[in-house]
DNA sequence: GTATACCGATACGGTACCGTATAGCGCCGG
DNA sequence: CCGGCGCTATACGGTACCGTATCGGTATAC
């Protein structure tokens, strides 16, 4: 363990493995790149990100990650900054790109149905702050700026802020139990029509006025 | 393991450790005992249940698990089973108890508020899905039931099946989406004031006409 | 071309589980 | 009062982790 840092400049978000491992064919590999496998790693639970496991999902052993890490819990939070990092500015920004509040909503909608790995990710990471205290502080932080941007949008359409707040934490709640629904029984929203009906459906309830 | 079953008629629902303990300080413990803090443990993420674990929170060595149950897998699938009924059969029927349906759904409502361990061992029963697949089946039929449940509830509102199905699925994913905010970021609702002002909101937008 | 930074392989001792085996104890029926 | 039934204690071998240590190789940097 040495804890310098990064080579270039910046990766995309959400490396796949096979990415990482070619880059391996090169140097070897970097803080980020075990960073990031550990964030995919976390999609199948909190508990399943091991170094070993890791270690062998990227086809090397053990031995480099300690020269990154101090330990199995330093790159936990390594991952969980980082998907502290998708799941609230770039969440946000992707939504920014839109000039319209209401085409933000629908946005926020249409993205929870093409969920890559974020879904299980965040499900994981709930699951995970029930039972591990070091969680739950960033998990509050990424609930409380979605929810803070959230209100700002239902004001920018022109609600107070009691209502303005109450929309928000409807919209958020629609958000996360579509989340939770999509991945406990995939089949009954499969179909892309009854999918299309149902956001419709959801884009005309919550958007006040 | 010997796989005999059940001593007496039938236990409450959600026994807590102690009593399951002091029960102890009589006979031996049965296969429902070890079910019942299964299914505590579950709160704790599926990952925590384990045979050696379970034994030490019952104040025993592991002798007797064995006695009971084939393997962790055995009492897993007793204590799912256990969940199961509880989150479908006994969730219908308390709002069955009332008699008006835009009275239950207030009453589903509250009763997210309220949440004793359940909220815990659903969002790892949600997580756990997502990386056993032994679990998953479980976890949609629930689902599934809930939600049938709800469209029966709007149809009964006067609602056509298409409409009735939308809704039932926005309910559902506003219930599972509180269910997450209060143990993702607990201090958001902790106002008593604030809950009951979104509760509120939550009915009046959740009830149609 | 040699030093040094960067990283991977291997091996070690330790912990927490799993599932199995077997022996021990209290209690209740005969 | 005693034998088995119901359950527990103890002990064992095996697996999967953890974190540490050490040694190896390779790629620059000088």
């Amino acid at each position: 363990m040495r804890r310098t840092t990064s080579r270039p400049p910046e990766p995309s978000p959400f490396r796949s493995l096979e990415d990482i491992r070619k880059r391996h064919r090169g140097p070897g590999l970097s803080a980020e790149d075990w960073a990031d496998a550990a964030l995919w790693s976390l999609a199948e639970g909190v508990e399943a990100l091991s170094v070993e496991r890791l270690s062998r999902g990227l086809g090397v052993t053990k031995g480099g990650f300690y020269w990154h890490f101090k330990d199995r819990a330093d790159v936990l939070q390594a991952a969980l900054a980082r998907w502290e990092q998708l799941a609230t500015t770039e969440f946000i920004q992707r939504l920014e790109a839109l000039p319209d509040p209401r085409q933000r909503l629908h946005r926020l909608l249409a993205l929870t149905f093409d969920l890559g790995p974020h879904g299980k990710i965040e499900v994981a990471i709930v699951a995970g702050a029930a039972s591990d205290p070091r969680i739950q502080p960033v998990l509050a932080r990424v609930s409380q700026r979605r929810l803070d941007y959230l209100v700002k949008l239902y004001r920018a359409l022109g609600l107070p802020a009691r209502e303005a707040r109450n929309w928000a934490l409807q919209a958020y709640s629609t958000y996360v139990g579509l989340l939770h629904l999509v991945i406990a029984s995939p089949k009954t929203l499969s179909s892309s029509r009854a999918r299309a009906d149902y956001i419709q459906h959801v884009a005309r309830t919550l958007i006040p006025a």
